[in-house]
DNA sequence: AAGGAAACTGACCGAGCGGTCAAGGGCGGA
DNA sequence: TCCGCCCTTGACCGCTCGGTCAGTTTCCTT
């Protein structure tokens, strides 16, 4: 699975065969029809166990913190970590985002997530401490943020991922202006 | 060149052949390479068309406003109502993005984009309005939030633009918290 | 040692794709 | 009317890919 992961991310999904992930391992194509029930099946694994690990991830991050705001910037912090640390399965998301035969499961991910944002900003906005607009289109601009900035610090540009961390926080919390 | 950009959003691009294409136009597949020298070829001057578009309607939005948080404003609005206009455009530029072929075009796309809002950044901070923060990544920032309202709010869920505007440009100049 | 289940091989298949091109048809000029 | 040019057609080609399967090896159990 890692070496699957691997390829499409280093040249997609479309353009990686079976072929070409069977004969990287060096085993015959047998072997990944036993243990898969086809190359969607791989990818969908693959989806499923990401967004598995990123959530466990921000879930022990957050502990107790009782804190709604902190909670939340806690969470940015460990999504940009993780996929500091899982570069690979940024692009293999990314595609599988446009793609209508994984979409569904992203879709339910990204519902997941949004959800776990959405009580974090409705307890803080219940205290007092966070504007009073709509929670959902506040938990997708915080998801966007993250996003880009995954993609392009982190990704493309390779900086370090405190920087780009604390950067990130302070737009999501503050916005541009002083 | 309007029905492959409906047929690509609709289906993507891989699982739209131009077999479809020429079908849905009832014309023979002889026309298509008569007019492109390939199935690749279109999607690059879709992808360059939309982004030319996107961009001048920025440009006629801001004119010659002097303020360069109004600038971004201002162009944060004309973003989301274009996307609004065009949302068969956003799945297209979504899968290109993830695709080797048309990455470089997209990236240039990008680049320039993010150019102009790295601009009008620096403008704010030399006036003291905007955070002293790295222009880029404020930039990247501020796209991803665009990006990410532009497909749910927009697409996903068909809100009004001006609401969804609303919301974006207040997360980006004060961010969540009051 | 013998047997059999589990793991693995890789040649093979059919489908579907992007792209080609010989043939056909319509139309303007002679 | 007839010729010749140009646009258009769609059957066809070569190729790649996901997926199959009959057969072979490995290794655990008895």
């Amino acid at each position: 699975m890692e070496c699957g992961a691997r390829l499409f991310a280093e040249r997609g999904y479309h353009p990686t065969s079976v072929a070409d992930i069977v004969a990287s391992l060096g085993v015959g194509k047998g072997v990944f029809y036993w243990y898969f029930a086809s190359k969607d099946e791989l990818l969908t694994e693959l989806l499923k166990a990401s967004n598995h690990d990123l959530r466990k991830r921000q879930q022990q991050a957050i502990g107790d913190e009782a804190d709604p705001v902190r909670r939340i910037e806690i969470g940015i912090r460990a999504s940009l970590s993780w996929f500091a640390e899982h570069r690979e399965y940024f692009a293999i998301i990314q595609f599988a985002a446009t793609d209508e035969t994984f979409a569904p499961v992203l879709a339910r991910n990204r519902e997941i997530a949004i959800a776990d944002t959405i009580r974090h900003l409705k307890d803080g906005i219940v205290d007092g401490r966070i504007a009073d607009q709509d929670p959902a289109l506040l938990a997708h601009a915080i998801h966007g943020v993250v996003a880009e900035l995954t993609r392009h610090a982190l990704i493309d540009a390779s900086l370090p991922v405190d920087e780009v961390a604390d950067l990130c926080v302070a737009f999501c919390l503050n916005g541009l202006c002083n």
